[in-house]
DNA sequence: ACCGCTCACGTGAGCGGTAACATAATAGAA
DNA sequence: TTCTATTATGTTACCGCTCACGTGAGCGGT
């Protein structure tokens, strides 16, 4: 595979390469007759300028990294999606990388794309803690980093209020007359976790009651994560009445977990996710959850990136809000408990 | 940010940029103290060489490209996951590139591979006809199609036996008495919809059935193009008793136009989706389907292509087998029809 | 002491482009 | 006409690394 270079296609149409160079990059200073030539012979010859050599000699290489713990979870397909979108567009081509959930390979992924010279990366739930995130984003060109806040030096940041969600899932289940609630958190590396814990502790905080750390479990944020937890809240005290869960995954691992211990949902207990994924309005029962745009996510955080790459720093800050969806896993009214129609309410705590 | 380059440790280790070189790429050739300090001075200086600068000198980046219609389809992420996987292990990254079903963009990004001089792609279910696809194949220094088959010295190969598939699919719900079975083709411009179509005739015919035209349509490859098509075909005749469908996602679909129609799934109606994506299992009724292994597929291709870009063309070809999953949607037995509890068992073929 | 060999390292020339400056040709102004 | 802008093009030096050689020191054998 013998690839037509610059000097090929000067020679063959007799000018120098730097006209040809003037030519691919549309500068103004060529006569339309030499123009037309060396489009002529570029087009016979088949030729494409090597983006290698050329990111060498310009310090640009129109390539961003894209950090996911994992593209196999529906959460970030549509990131990937907004992202993309929104660079491609500017000519950008993005390099996928998978951390499966391993802050070890998330090292490494920083390093390679480090090492492939990016002009930007967005990394999107980092699992790193910030004395190890921070010095890796100071050696990026640009970066923006997805569910996670950062010094706007070193980063821009598109966030979820992640806070506000929880809360409105717990006023929700409050107002629908659930008294004892569960919280299935997600990974504890995970800051959207930390953050949704502050405001499950805070909503119930606010409405009068007091968290109840046994009700609120660690797990991974996957469907088989979200089964054990909700086993192992639910089997040990019959009172839990609703669960909220860190994502739409975990909560199908909860809905499997209640279908496993003979408890209904949602008539014995209501289930909340968050992320609204696809397959949320699709399940039976349909999950009530908490919407965020993830495409919206992808393409403001391209955006971003697209300005720190050129220099601009401002805003260094977006904050997306979420919206409870109301489906049949947690209605607005609770209806009769332990029930075979009668109605038996034993009141909370 | 200026970046510490080769020169830069040379100097400051008091040797040849080449002896760094050699150091980097673990030559032989350098005795241990020099190594020493060598890697001393790039540790305290924090030096990685630039990939960029690499690629020029070796003409290989370590690059790889993977092309698919749209990663936000749950069938991709797998995929991507198993090439990713088995690809970094030897160091290589990943563009990723969706062309969102539009032939055009697909060429578009082909030409951006190009250009990145990448040192291999994976094109997934390409949308592109042969005779435009070939041509652009020939100018990738290597290339592995999935779900489509090419020459081999154009392109190694990794499909999974569609017929085969559709075929077990039709004979499952002949063996359960579906008499008059329609079929939702997914895009035409797609080979498996063509390869899934040819099963479906065989089989028929095979059975002695004559394939009807009218139960063949084709759809978008989503669960929007799954409900209208499920919708037209079903709403016009009411004597459809099967349904396949090109993919899960086109089943959701199809379930939820049943549902809109009051037809009652498996009762009324059996359904069999293709694919076997996460939702498959979770959804009510849970979905018969032809399971294939994603990551697998993934992985498969990947090392391929790594065959490819060292020089071995063998094996060109690998065809992995799908299997018929069966839940709720199209149990072996079919229930009564138009039933309230009474059993007519209209006894199989 | 001489030769030849290996080992450890240095030297120079690219890889395929672009940036910055130099230069020839042409046109317009004095 | 002569001088100066202006326009269209060529020249040269990198960008940061690797490849293919070149070379000097040290060693053993005769």
């Amino acid at each position: 595979m013998n690839r037509v270079t610059i000097a090929d296609v000067a020679r063959e149409a007799g000018v120098s390469t730097q006209t040809v160079s003037r030519v691919i990059n549309n500068k103004a200073e060529i006569s339309p007759s030499t123009r037309e030539l060396v489009m002529e012979v570029i087009e016979r010859l088949g030729y494409r300028p090597s983006g290698v050599a050329r990111s060498l000699a310009t310090n640009k290489t129109l390539a961003v990294g894209l950090v996911v713990p994992d593209i196999a979870n529906p959460f970030f397909p549509e990131i990937a999606r907004g992202a993309e979108d929104t660079l491609r567009e500017r000519g950008y081509e993005i390099f996928l990388c998978n951390t499966i959930e391993d802050p070890e390979r998330e090292k490494a992924v920083l390093s390679a794309l480090e090492d492939k010279r990016v002009d930007g990366a967005i990394i999107c739930s980092s699992r790193l803690p910030d004395d190890q995130l921070f010095p890796r984003l100071r050696r990026q060109q640009a970066v923006v980093l997805v569910n996670r806040p950062a010094p706007p030096e070193l980063a821009g940041s598109v966030c979820v209020d992640d806070a506000s969600g929880t809360v409105q899932a717990v006023q929700h289940l409050l107002g629908a007359g659930r008294e004892v609630i569960g919280f299935l958190s997600g990974p504890s590396r995970s800051h959207s976790a930390r953050e949704r814990t502050r405001g499950f502790e805070q909503a119930l905080t606010a409405a009068g009651r007091r968290p109840v750390p046994e009700l609120m479990v660690p797990c991974a944020p996957d469907h088989e994560g979200g089964y054990e937890a909700a086993l192992s809240l639910l089997s040990g005290r019959g009172n839990v009445e609703g669960l909220i869960c860190y994502n739409d995954l975990v909560a199908v691992g909860a809905l499997r977990a209640c279908a496993e211990l003979g408890l209904s949902v949602p008539d014995d207990v209501s289930i909340v996710g968050c992320d609204d994924i696809m397959i949320a309005g699709l399940i039976s029962p349909s999950l009530t959850t908490i919407h965020v745009s993830k495409y919206e996510i992808g393409a403001t955080a391209a955006r971003m990136l697209l300005d720190r790459i050129e220099g601009r720093h401002e805003p260094s800050e977006a904050i997306l809000k979420p919206e409870l969806v109301v489906r049949e896993s947690a209605p607005h009214m609770t209806r009769p408990r332990n029930a075979h129609g009668q109605a038996t309410n034993d009141g909370g705590r």
